[in-house]
DNA sequence: ATAATGACTGGGG
DNA sequence: ACCCCAGCCATTA
């Protein structure tokens, strides 16, 4: 939570639940930032996913680096540098690329793999 | 309270 | 296939 500050809103919640599911992407797999979303049962919440990741600390156990565009993208936005990073983490787990971008038909994590939890 | 922003998305040109 | 843009919604200004 928030431990000596006030909570800031929904979003609070909102970012663990995101970081549980990124946790659960398994080494070589990727997610959307959409399918984060509908995970969660909040299909449209992809920027403020986005938003979670941006919060985690330098020193975090989430594997953010595994959630790209829906297109296969890095989300770079500004941060090339931090584009950069993420491709390299990603390729060094095995995620194959064409071009700039993940290839989501084979390394997509299928929605089933989240049907039985309990998010 | 209103306006701009952004680790997004799907559809149109 | 690529680029552009309206729609999206919590967070910031």
């Amino acid at each position: 939570m928030n431990p000596g500050s006030r909570t800031r809103s929904v979003s609070d919640s909102f970012r663990e639940r995101v970081w549980q599911i990124v946790r659960a992407i398994p080494e070589g797999k990727v997610m959307g930032y959409g399918h984060v979303a509908s995970a969660l049962a909040q299909p449209g919440m992809a920027r403020q996913v986005g938003w979670a990741l941006a919060a985690l600390p330098v020193d975090t156990d989430v594997p953010w680096q595994r959630v790209v565009r829906s297109s296969g993208h890095i989300a770079a936005q500004g941060a090339v540098d931090r584009a950069i990073l993420q491709r390299a983490l990603l390729e060094s787990e095995g995620v194959g690329f064409v071009g700039d971008r993940v290839i989501m038909e084979t390394f997509r994590l299928g929605p089933e793999h989240f049907l039985d939890r309990a998010w």
